[in-house]
DNA sequence: GTCTATAGCAGGATAGAC
DNA sequence: GTCTATCCTGCTATAGAC
């Protein structure tokens, strides 16, 4: 891996666990092993780094959109869900609850980066819950929209909340989107 | 309104505005019309001011639960999200969602404190969904505590992430959560 | 109780040597 | 590219006058 990209790993993983607000330079310096002056060479301002670290998300998801795009709407949740589980499992939070928190102190090219990126999964989530309703797999009222919004705000939500009430109602929740989206 | 009281209320609005760790005395005292230094007769430390916000909410919390003692489930409910709708038009998140999200961050205090407040919450929300489903007012199928993450995730979230795609989806999920409770 | 003054530290950012 | 050195700013917190 190279330098700018264990930057941007070690930012993202700040960044989830401790907020943006939080996370310094002399932080990614103690883990990347360069002296944090160094890292204004690859991105001048904290802000350059936030975008970073946003398009990295962005990037990711669009390979997972795509290398899942000829696979079925409950393989397309499981994979979704996953993403979550990780991110769980890190201590970490996910990237839009993390930056959507600090919202208004941040640049205004992260806020754009994150619209962005919060598109696309939304996009892709309503898609294949409407294409597994359509199927007949998934069961559910009202537009995909609004199913995906209820889906996407417990997982980010629950990230959140269990680090205070603790890992079990994770799992809770994790189950319950499933079994809800299955049952008739 | 105390001074005291006044602080506590300025910084509530600027934790759930910005963060926990982007707000400063300083902020404050532009806002209440002190010195910054004169703040710390209050609290001594940024922590011991973290800790009475969470307090001023939970007895905020306590003072609605006792005042619904009495109400329906549906006006229980309804006063429940009402309190997600008054943040929401502030620009302001939840103030669980935001020290959740600096949870790593914050002086053990703040923790057990948000550990208290978020018990009590939960516990509401569960005995009301639970006493809607006897009244064959509300239906759900599962645990009353499983259903309970499922409402308040999706609110907690949700004024998080409509900051980033509009407010239009805080209704959306505002409703949603109503309907499906309602909903045979 | 509130003020001024200041200590002490950490953060982002720049300059210039290597 | 990475380093050392340094600047400047903003923050929490304390001391002591009023």
């Amino acid at each position: 891996m190279t330098t700018r990209e264990q930057i941007i790993q070690s930012a993202d993983n700040l960044i989830r666990e401790k907020g943006y607000n939080a996370f310094s330079f002399f932080d990614i310096s103690n883990v990347v092993g360069i002296k944090k002056a160094s890292i204004h060479y690859y991105f001048p301002q904290k802000s350059d780094l936030g975008v970073a670290v946003i398009e990295e998300h962005l990037l990711r998801m669009k390979n997972i959109i795509d290398a899942y795009k000829d696979k079925s709407p409950v393989e397309k949740l499981d994979k979704f869900i996953s993403v979550y589980s990780k991110v769980k499992t890190e201590k970490q939070i996910c990237i839009v609850g993390s930056i959507a928190t600090d919202f208004y102190t941040v640049d205004e090219n992260m806020k754009t980066k994150l619209k962005e990126f919060t598109t696309v999964v939304l996009d892709w989530v309503r898609s294949f819950l409407e294409e597994g309703r359509k199927e007949k797999v998934f069961h559910f009222d009202g537009p995909g929209h609004t199913k995906a919004l209820m889906i996407i705000t417990s997982l980010l939500a629950i990230v959140q909340l269990s680090r205070v009430t603790g890992e079990k109602d994770f799992n809770i929740v994790k189950n319950k989107i499933k079994e809800d989206l299955l049952k008739k």
